[in-house]
DNA sequence: ATAGGGTTAG
């Protein structure tokens, strides 16, 4: 754990304190770590698929309480530590060692504002300099000369303060620092820094705090946190720390602002433990850190999705006093979601309600996305109903998120209300995401007639089509069979600029194999043929019987590997499902086992003593039947050889609430009943289920042991 | 945008 206490604060002025290590790991927030690091662990090595591939072992899927074995140990030997030196708060308090502080308490004072007789003919004078064209510099510095008043310090300063873009306001600041009629404060080379920030222009901007030292200007709390807010904005995190620290090196103590604005690099740069150091720290000498910084901390878990984190945000304010203001609340929500937490960001935007502060539009953004995200239709309707009712406010992002969230709920009706909304609104017409939602609802509810109406509005609109939009479109119009619109849209689509992608290339992987005629399966391979070559080359590998496995797994290995992570599993399913529909049974087992060997079905087996169970939410029709019978035949050697089975076994398809799912169940117990497999539904939707006993004389006369051996 | 810090979709 490097801290940045020990690499800026403590070697610049506090060598002393190299004992801060072991108070920040006992302090609070240790908790917090543990527990992240915990979270994470997990989700590394249960569902990330590696980008590039590697063969897995196929049978060695480790449980998860053996995954988290390794975890639990170090878990449980840091708690041991913390409980075996619990002592050190008193150390905190210590009166006879006090911690040295890492910020100054009070804020940086600004001077006050002086009225100047002159403001009329300034401010007219400056709205002229910011209304003129920007062709030649010189042209500009032709018309500074016409200033009304003479450049004093005050002059200069209200003009300086005026002017909007960076590059007049920087060459008005070095025009006034030539004529040399008074020395260049602290507060000119602010307000010009600011200036220049907004046009992200670090470089100028680290030129001019060269400059100050240069000329003996002292550089303030002002000009620090400009300099580092630039250069975060800028992404140039190393640089804002840099600056940070040299503050303590010239002997100047950062105040809440700089010091929240630091909190934000380190957070935005994923030093998650600088921050959390960097905070105790703070708060032990004396700082309450206020509604901002709380919303640093809270935007930080929320980005690592890391519920205990905002637990903590919401204990430190409630302990500290402080209340939660409208950002605060938003970045928490947000948060929430990011944690998977619909239920507690509900209650939390209540709990706001009740504070008497007002949602805004980023309020009600993040609790439609989670609420959609979850699929809480009826909170979402009802969320709505109280927008509507108590005209709370509404933009353009809102709309958009509000389209998106009856698109994941399949609120079709509604979705048209809202889009009619918006074109009525006059401030929010639909753009291209908006159409894109729109095609979705209608692509996901086999509204194909009505989804091509939209897309022709679309075109005579002028609003651009994007790939997502082109996507849902293709699966609508492959559904509905209707292979020429498809064509049509998806040359219209390449025409007016759409870069297929590889869920692209997947749908119209998963249209043919739903082709029924050669024809149209030709028809949709032209199309696949524009957008990826290499896979239509597969396609053709794959489906000729003569290719030999070897060759399929090595062509296999070199197109997985060059397709998105996303889009592996669909791939691998609809080459399963095309091989299926040609009757090539045993090439679609060669395709499910390097599927899995390559960890594109990564928890499809699942073994408890009591229960084995089959998972194949995630696959496509012909992949879960190629599934089944694999299964079928591995436990068939299973009761060959007398080996020990648990008592139930358990196949899992869901109930199909995502679109593309849709069917499965359904299609999965027809295929059950044509084997005559003993698996009946379940109480739970979606759970077939059979004994062991039945399990077992149904293997014995679908796979009689004569042939056993060779099976 | 009137010298400095935090929040919004795909």
């Amino acid at each position: 754990m490097a801290t940045v206490l020990s690499t800026s604060i403590d070697v610049c002025f506090n060598p002393q304190y190299s004992d801060t290590k072991k108070h920040s790991l006992f302090s609070k927030p240790s908790s917090l770590r543990q527990s992240r690091t915990r979270k994470l662990t997990i989700s590394c090595s249960s569902t990330k698929q590696p980008k590039t591939l590697e063969e897995e072992p196929i049978t060695k899927t480790p449980s998860l309480s053996e995954q988290l074995k390794p975890l639990s140990a170090t878990t449980l030997r840091q708690e041991q530590q913390t409980h075996v030196l619990s002592k050190p708060k008193s150390v905190w308090v210590n009166p006879t060692r006090p911690k040295r502080s890492v910020l100054s308490l009070q804020r940086q004072k600004r001077s006050a504002y002086s009225y100047n007789p002159q403001i009329k003919d300034l401010r007219a004078f400056a709205q002229k300099l910011n209304s003129s064209g920007f062709a030649e510099k010189s042209e500009f510095l032709a018309l500074l000369d016409e200033i009304p008043h003479p450049p004093s310090r005050d002059n200069a300063l209200l003009v300086l303060n005026s002017l909007r873009e960076w590059q007049k306001t920087h060459i008005f600041f070095d025009w006034v620092k030539a004529k040399n009629l008074f020395p260049m404060e602290t507060i000119f080379y602010n307000v010009t820094m600011k200036s220049l920030r907004f046009g992200r222009q670090f470089q100028l901007i680290e030129a001019m705090a060269v400059e100050m030292v240069e000329d003996g200007v002292e550089l303030d709390n002002i000009t620090y946190s400009t300099i580092i807010t630039c250069a975060k904005r800028c992404n140039l995190y190393d640089k804002a720390i840099e600056w940070f620290e040299r503050m303590y090196k010239t002997g100047l103590m950062p105040d809440e602002v700089t010091y929240s604005a630091i909190l934000d690099v380190y957070s935005k740069s994923g030093k998650v433990e600088e921050v959390l150091s960097l905070y105790e720290r703070a708060v032990a000498t004396g700082w309450k850190p206020d509604a901002i910084a709380f919303s640093v901390l809270g935007k930080m878990f929320g980005e690592a999705g890391d519920y205990d984190g905002i637990r903590y945000v919401l204990q430190e304010m409630k302990s500290m006093d402080v209340k939660p203001n409208v950002v605060v609340y938003n970045t928490l929500l947000e948060a929430m979601g990011r944690a998977g937490k619909p239920g507690l960001a509900r209650s939390l935007f209540n709990e706001m309600l009740e504070s008497g502060l007002a949602p805004n539009e980023k309020t009600l953004t993040a609790l439609v996305k989670i609420y959609g995200k979850a699929r809480w239709a009826k909170d979402a309707l009802q969320l709505w109903e109280e927008m509507k009712a108590k005209k709370w406010p509404m933009d353009f992002i809102l709309y958009n998120t509000l389209l998106n969230m009856c698109a994941d709920i399949g609120l079709e009706e509604e979705a048209e209300r809202l889009f009619d909304d918006m074109k009525e609104s006059g401030g929010c017409k639909p753009d291209s995401f908006s159409y894109t939602a729109m095609l979705n609802i209608y692509g996901s509810g086999g509204k194909a007639e009505k989804a091509m109406k939209l897309f022709e509005e679309m075109l005579e609109a002028g609003v651009q089509v994007n790939v997502m939009g082109c996507t849902c479109l293709v699966q609508c119009l492959g559904k509905a069979k209707r292979i020429d619109d498809l064509v049509s849209v998806f040359e219209t689509s390449v025409q007016r600029g759409v870069k297929p992608d590889d869920r692209l290339c997947g749908c119209l992987l998963s249209v043919m194999a739903l082709c029924e005629s050669s024809e149209d399966a030709e028809k949709v391979m032209g199309c696949l043929r524009r957008a990826n070559e290499k896979l239509v080359a597969f396609v053709k590998l794959v489906i000729d019987e003569k290719t030999e496995f070897e060759t399929v797994k090595e062509e296999f290995k070199l197109v997985i590997n060059g397709t998105q992570v996303e889009a592996r599993r669909p791939f691998c399913n609809c080459l399963i499902d095309i091989c299926r529909g040609k009757k090539q049974q045993e090439r679609a087992h060669e395709l499910l086992y390097l599927g899995t060997l390559f960890g594109l079905y990564p928890g499809l087996h699942n073994k408890t003593v009591k229960e084995w169970s089959l998972d194949v939410r995630s696959l496509s029709v012909g992949a879960a039947e190629t599934a089944l019978e694999e299964w079928m035949r591995t436990l068939a050697n299973i009761v060959r050889r007398r080996e020990d089975l648990p008592e139930v076994f358990l196949a899992q398809t869901g109930t199909g609430t995502h679109r593309f799912s849709q069917g499965l169940a359904n299609s999965f117990a027809s295929h059950l009943e044509q084997l005559a497999a003993p698996f009946k539904p379940s109480d739970r939707a979606g759970v077939f289920v059979a004994t062991k006993e039945d399990l077992v004389s149904w293997l014995e006369s679908k796979f009689p042991p004569l042939v056993a051996s060779q099976a």
